[in-house]
DNA sequence: TTGATATATTTATATCTATTTATATGTTAT
DNA sequence: ATAACATATAAATAGATATAAATATATCAA
């Protein structure tokens, strides 16, 4: 039985209202923890909170610039979490499948 | 600001290791609690929580055989929920985004 | 009807997560 | 050096979630 520990992770991540807006705002560019406070509007420990959270998962990458701190989508971790949500759901290989039914009608 | 309130809902849903195991064994096809508790190794009242939240976020739908209880995927709601996803994560329009921003390099 | 089986629900508890408040770190401007 | 600013961290609290144990409901078989 697959573990899906990994995916599990990065679907945590996201699964966050507030960090769903984080990665919105992200897909237009690099943008600052200032500029995205101000557009979420939410208190700035908060939103580094949820950052740190993206940024652990590794689905957002920050560069520092001054004072400043920017942040950017990391697009392939992205598409990796699409792809392998992607699998999971995909209709299975009825060849491939060995799973076990004992009592229900329908068999791979 | 959009609220992302259903994705965030579906994305919950997921993001749980033993509901995207539930999930994976579904996308073979139909089939009953009593299978699905003995491939995943847990007990009956937890592999029925789980179904439940999968269920009232419209991932999963049952139906009654007898004493048995089949369940089987929403493609229709995984299709939305993956299109959904893409289109957060999509490399934004630069027409079309109105995001202000005041300190950082990057514009749209 | 009685007992066995499949599933769901309830309750309690432990763990995790989000938010708030306060504070710390590091950078720039004066 | 000092003050102002941007961000991060820490601690406390409130709320959500997972799991386990017990029990309830519904169906079937004898």
């Amino acid at each position: 039985m697959k573990d899906f520990i990994e995916l599990t992770e990065l679907l945590k991540a996201i699964a966050d209202q507030r960090r769903l807006q984080i990665i919105d705002l992200l897909s237009c560019g690099k943008m600052c923890v200032c500029d995205i406070t101000e557009q979420l509007d939410l208190s700035q420990p908060n939103i580094s909170h949820h950052l740190k959270i993206l940024k652990n998962a590794g689905l957002i990458v920050a560069t520092k610039r001054g004072r400043w701190v920017d942040y950017q989508l990391n697009r392939d971790k992205l598409e990796y979490l699409q792809e392998s949500l992607g699998d999971v759901i995909a209709e299975c290989d009825a060849e491939e499948c060995g799973i076990t039914r004992l009592n229900c009608e329908e068999k791979c």
